[in-house]
DNA sequence: ACCTTGACCACAA
DNA sequence: CTTGTGGCCAAGG
C-alpha cells in the first residue's frame, strides 16, 4: 500500500510543527527533530527551515552540544536574550553557548 | 546514474 | 582548542 513517499513534504511540515511547538527559553537540536521524525537527517531540518519564512523560531534550533546556528547566531543572541534562554559563557564559537542542559525540550506525546 | 551542495554529527589526532 | 575524515539524508544539476 504504499504511501509512495513516505515523507519529502510531510518531513517538512513535521519539522515546522515542532519548531513552532516549542516554547520559549526551550531549545532543540537538529538531530533530535530528526530523530522524532524518525529520520537522522539532521541537515533537512536546516534545509527545510532555510526554505521556510520568518514565522519560523529557528533560533531555538540550534546544534548538537549546545552550539547555536553557525550561519546566524549573531541573529539568534538577540532572540535568546530577548527569550530569555539560558546561555553560558563560551570561548570559542560567538562567545557564547546554549545551556543545553536545561534548556533542551521534546514535544509532547500525549 | 554520477557529482556537488547543504542552517549537520561524531570521532580521532 | 584546532583540523581532518567519514557518515548521514535529500534535493538539484
Amino acid at each position: 500500500m504504499a504511501e509512495s513517499t513516505p515523507s519529502r513534504a510531510e518531513f517538512a511540515e513535521n519539522v515546522l510543527e515542532i519548531v513552532q511547538a516549542i516554547p520559549p527559553g526551550r531549545v532543540m537540536t537538529y538531530d533530535d527533530i530528526a530523530a522524532v521524525l524518525g529520520s537522522r537527517a539532521s541537515r533537512m531540518v536546516g534545509q527545510v527551515m532555510s526554505r521556510s519564512g520568518g514565522d519560523l523560531p529557528w533560533w531555538r534550533v540550534i546544534r548538537a552540544g549546545g552550539h547555536p546556528p553557525l550561519c546566524h547566531d549573531a541573529e539568534a543572541l538577540e532572540h535568546y536574550e530577548a527569550e530569555g534562554t539560558p546561555l553560558l559563557p563560551s570561548a570559542v564559537e560567538a562567545g557564547y553557548r546554549i545551556d543545553y542542559r536545561t534548556s533542551r525540550w521534546t514535544p509532547p506525546f500525549d
